[in-house]
RNA sequence: CGGGGAUUGGCGCAGUGGUAGCGCGCUCGGUUUGGGACCGAGAGGCCGUGAGUUCAAAUCUCACAUCCCCGACCA
């Protein structure tokens, strides 16, 4: 992609009143828009942020077995009313539709999912099933704030699994967990798996805590087996695996997983024939994890006074060519060559080719968008390139071959 | 939902009663090019909305809307 031609351009000043760092960052390097409180328009770069978050997270959902679906935005208001979800889910947006009867804007998928399920599952020999989908998901959140960490509409992949036993439930719910952990170790963003309530879901459940001060959740670490537990559960002098300290600590929720009640499955009625010929509950677990605030989360964790640091995985170029003196025909033709070059290797490369753009304003843009590597070709590179990580002060002098081997 | 703040060209802001200005960005011309260059010339605003006070309102009053912050709430 060339800079001259991206959608939009970068901005030096935040819009007034975006305080919060991810919000301020993704706005001036141009990944997001606002469109009002709570709610983003993702702009190229957050959109092929987004995506990559999706594909690493959909590749793991479907190696623990996981099987992709696409429910509805729109709910009926009568599922909602099964469960008492309708007057109790605080956050619910809820409006008539055409026929006058209530409808909702989906926060979460329990009252789509199970009825669906009623229809297919009888027996015991059609369990277990886990479905997943990724989705815009909708809460009227009394305060949207800090940028894309509390949205009133934002991305997330929920997966549900049904099973004939809480045995395999639980089981299943422990894959789910380390598989949450291969997403988070892929993604580049640390994680603590912690103890937490379940709110109108289940009793317990264990969320993903991101660390870092901007994070609107407390949670305590053991500082010698960092097991976390979240505030709202917290009863310990020391840490009961351990004796070990806590510590109190800022984070963001990026993940939740929760074994659901029983009441769900009673409320629709999804029972299913067990081997002995018994009608019995299906056991069921429900996993969120928050695609669009990892993204939010990613930039408030990893970031400095210049702008973003995308970890490589998730970072919408992997290459941010700096074109200097390209009014020189030789330089022009150099630039070009390599920019088609890594291209062709696969490689996702921005090329600045601006031509009445200073330098100083192209290291500026390279260093707001957060590119993990950034090449500089010029006259004074002579026959080289200059590559430099994003975060790291050291450049080096390389060949092109030289780049790919470390690109690879 | 309680409390506080804000709303003026695309963006950031100044402007306390006499019909609007600065910086950035943008356009054109020229000079520049290793950390957001410079000179010159331009374009661009029903001052959030509605009512009121006044000879006169961006400015004073009231209402509303929207955004942000703190708190409460929170899969």
């Amino acid at each position: 992609m060339l800079v001259s031609q991206l959608f939009p351009q970068t901005s030096k000043t935040a819009p007034a009143g975006a305080e919060s760092l991810n919000q301020q960052l993704l706005i001036r390097a141009g990944f997001i828009h606002q469109e009002m409180a709570g709610v983003y328009t993702y702009l190229p770069l957050g959109l092929k942020v987004l995506t990559k978050l999706s594909q690493i997270i959909r590749e793991e959902m479907d190696r623990i077995g996981g099987q992709e679906v696409l429910m509805p935005a729109l709910h009926p208001g009568e599922n909602w009313k099964k469960t008492g979800r309708f007057e109790t889910f605080d956050v619910l947006f809820k409006f008539k539709g055409a026929s006058g009867a209530d409808v909702v804007l989906g926060p979460t998928h329990e009252e789509i999912i199970y009825p669906l399920l009623t229809e297919y599952v009888t027996s015991y020999k059609d369990l277990p099933i886990a479905l997943y989908q990724i989705q815009t998901k909708f809460r009227n959140e009394l305060r949207a704030k800090a940028g894309l960490l509390r949205g009133r509409e934002f991305l997330m992949k929920d997966l549900y699994s049904f099973h004939a036993s809480e045995q395999d439930r639980d089981q299943y719910y422990e894959k789910v967990k380390k598989s949450y952990l291969k997403i988070f170790a892929q993604i580049g963003l640390p994680v603590l798996v912690t103890k937490a309530a379940g709110g109108t879901f289940s009793d317990l459940s264990d969320e993903f805590q991101s660390l870092t001060p901007s994070g609107e959740d407390t949670i305590f670490v053991c500082q010698s087996c960092q097991r976390a537990v979240n505030q709202e559960v917290f009863d310990e002098e020391t840490c009961q695996q351990c004796g070990g300290e806590f510590k109190k600590e800022k984070s963001i929720e990026v993940g939740n997983i929760f074994p659901l009640k029983q009441s769900y499955a009673k409320a629709f009625g999804l029972y299913f024939t067990s081997e002995k010929g018994e009608k019995k509950l299906v056991s069921v677990g429900c996993y969120g994890l928050g695609i669009s605030r990892v993204m939010g989360a990613i930039v408030e964790v990893f970031h400095d006074e210049k702008g973003i640091i995308w970890p490589e995985k998730v970072a919408p170029f992997q290459v941010y060519i700096v074109g200097l003196d390209l009014e020189s025909k030789d330089i022009w033709d150099k630039a070009e060559n390599i920019y088609q070059n890594l291209q062709a290797e696969g490689i996702e490369v921005l090329f600045d080719d601006r031509k009445s753009v200073s330098a100083g304003e192209k290291f500026t843009d390279a260093d707001l968008l957060g590119i993990p590597y950034r090449v500089v070709i010029s006259k004074k590179s002579e026959s080289n390139l200059e590559l430099k990580k994003r975060g790291e002060k050291t450049t080096q002098l390389v060949s092109l071959a030289e780049l790919k081997s470390q690109l690879k």
